[in-house]
DNA sequence: ATGAAAGCGCTAACAT
DNA sequence: ATGTTAGCGCTTTCAT
């Protein structure tokens, strides 16, 4: 039978708030009652009742976390490597995480999860882009939320993000000292945050080393920044201008794209064309050359998440607070010093 | 502020008893009072508190779901999709499901998953292969197990596996019934389960339909199921063997690699040579020809774990039931009628 | 068919 | 510094 607080008070020969109390580390104890509790705790093996102290304390003591359903079942494991981060980190404290997805294209009639319906949670964590109709009727539950890795219009959510810009300058300044000048930027849909960012970055560090970027050499044109159109946009890059000798491309997928077009068009990396990803995927030390990359801390972010919850929870932040996560250059073989 | 049992008992004009009772959907209530109450749940949305009724019912209302970080971070969104299959299932119902991962060289010395030391779970879901430690430590602890796409040799647990020798018979009366007799099986470990049951499916529809299986064109000499080894073994077979005309792969994995091999050295898929995976990932679709495979529905494994936990917890299911869930073939373009 | 009441294990205000 | 006690919201006997 599992041991009660009742149990441990009687074996320790206090009452159940001093055990109470000594849970709760107060500190108006004396060490030996709390020894004699201690000891009392750990023969029994005692560990409190969730639900017991949720019911008195009025919290769940879970924390809800939401991502569409391709985002979670996308091949690249970035949500989920996040949704770890968030849940190390809850092992280090009493709370538990509850995952659940949502379609992509959640709509009006959609019911909300469970989660919410039921009161089952404290707070809500949502990683990556969620249709803002669940943004609106979420926000009328009065439950406290924090984005990572996206952030809706308004901006008056806690929110945890990669810094980008930093690792659009990163990324460029190491092309920049190892002494390219005619660095190619390939993204896509320039209206996605990071993208636009990462590209705000590779500016600034131009800029900042007195080059000035050349519309011609910066593709934008294909939306969807996956490997077909990173291939698609090195082929068009390149049959334009011939003086590239570096890529900065806003994602490992359209620098994996590219190079498979550099390596058609026979060109050698990083002998003739260097190039430089932003993620640090997998694939990339399969990659012949492995690729020279920004890596982005896909646990950290997440752990970063679950701290932020844990402060709103506690009253300790304010509710629009920006953290942003920096993320770390990790060079490998596909960028070349010129020098 | 949240509604309780006493508000909707008093909005009724009946007892909080009543309440529950209609709740529950017993029987000996007038359908008079049950209306009433109804309507005041309704008018109150009203949902009754989890951690008050664990309370009572000494349930904490959560099934654990365990997995190796490996499986959980494959690229493949194999076990994700399992997992998600157990979520869907558990909506229905009012478990959630808490997912914790455990490394893959668990060790005796590693702590469980703290929902297992807090016993905050009613009952664990094992998805994948885990190491043996971590389940004898399991079963002291008492708690249900349910096991999905793995069982640990004692074979004392309920589980639900995929019908592997059925989708053998599948892959290979596929074959056969298009006119193929020297059909190819290329596969990875044969101490793995799933593998030598699909091998044991196929060796089987040979023998039903009278033709003799000639081991030298049976390749397991590659561990591990991968495309790279798919690649050498396709390789291997077919320098030695001029006259195979299909592949049965045992996953998805190995026929893509095998479909490489083929087309660098210059085969026509299906024109010359036919093959068939296992697993159906979404990689086939991108394939030239797409894939014909067999499916192995994911989410319904997940969620019939699921099932099979709920009837576990409920004590009507035995404890060493046995759930196999049927695989279905799937035509696509690599294979060719050669009738 | 319905209600009264005990009690699940805990927290926290209050008393000592 | 420690104990007493009133509930938290619910389920479940036992009465009626």
């Amino acid at each position: 039978m599992k041991s009660t607080i009742k149990d441990v008070a009687k074996k320790a020969g206090v009452s159940i708030a001093t055990v109470s109390l000594v849970m709760h580390n107060h500190n108006r104890i004396s060490s030996d009652t709390r020894k004699k509790v201690q000891k009392a705790i750990k023969d029994l093996s005692y560990f409190p009742s969730r639900s017991a102290s949720n019911l008195v304390s009025k919290k769940t003591g879970n924390i809800g976390f939401i991502l569409t359903d391709d985002h979670f079942l996308r091949t690249e494991p970035f949500y989920t490597r996040i949704f770890l981060g968030t849940e190390f980190e809850a092992r280090e404290g009493e709370l538990y995480i509850l995952l659940t997805t949502i379609k992509s294209n959640f709509s009006e009639d959609d019911p909300l999860p469970r989660f919410i319906l039921n009161k089952s949670v404290d707070g809500v964590i949502i990683a990556g882009k969620i249709p803002k109709t669940l943004i609106n009727r979420l926000t009328l539950s009065n439950l406290p939320i924090v984005f990572v890795d996206y952030i809706d219009s308004s901006g008056n959510y806690p929110v945890v993000l990669i810094d980008n810009i930093q690792g659009g300058i990163l990324a460029t300044n190491h092309l920049i000292n190892y002494g390219h000048k005619n660095i190619a930027f390939i993204g896509g849909d320039i209206k996605h945050p990071s993208i636009s960012e990462r590209l705000i970055g590779y500016k600034k560090a131009l800029d900042t080393a007195g080059i000035n970027p050349d519309p011609n050499i910066i593709s934008t044109s294909y939306p969807y920044p996956d490997r077909q159109n990173g291939y698609t946009s090195a082929k068009e890059l390149f049959s334009k201008n011939k003086n590239i000798t570096a890529i900065f491309a806003c994602n490992d997928a359209m620098a994996i794209g590219a190079m498979h077009y550099l390596k058609d068009a026979g060109y050698g990396i990083p002998e003739e064309v260097s190039i430089i990803g932003f993620d640090d995927v997998e694939a990339d030390l399969m990659l012949e050359p492995p690729l020279t990359t920004v890596r982005v801390p896909k646990i950290e972010l997440g752990a970063e998440a679950f701290r932020l919850m844990k402060s709103v929870l506690e009253g300790k932040s304010l509710s629009a607070k920006k953290i942003l996560v920096p993320v770390e250059l990790i060079v490998r073989k596909s960028t070349r010093d010129l020098n």
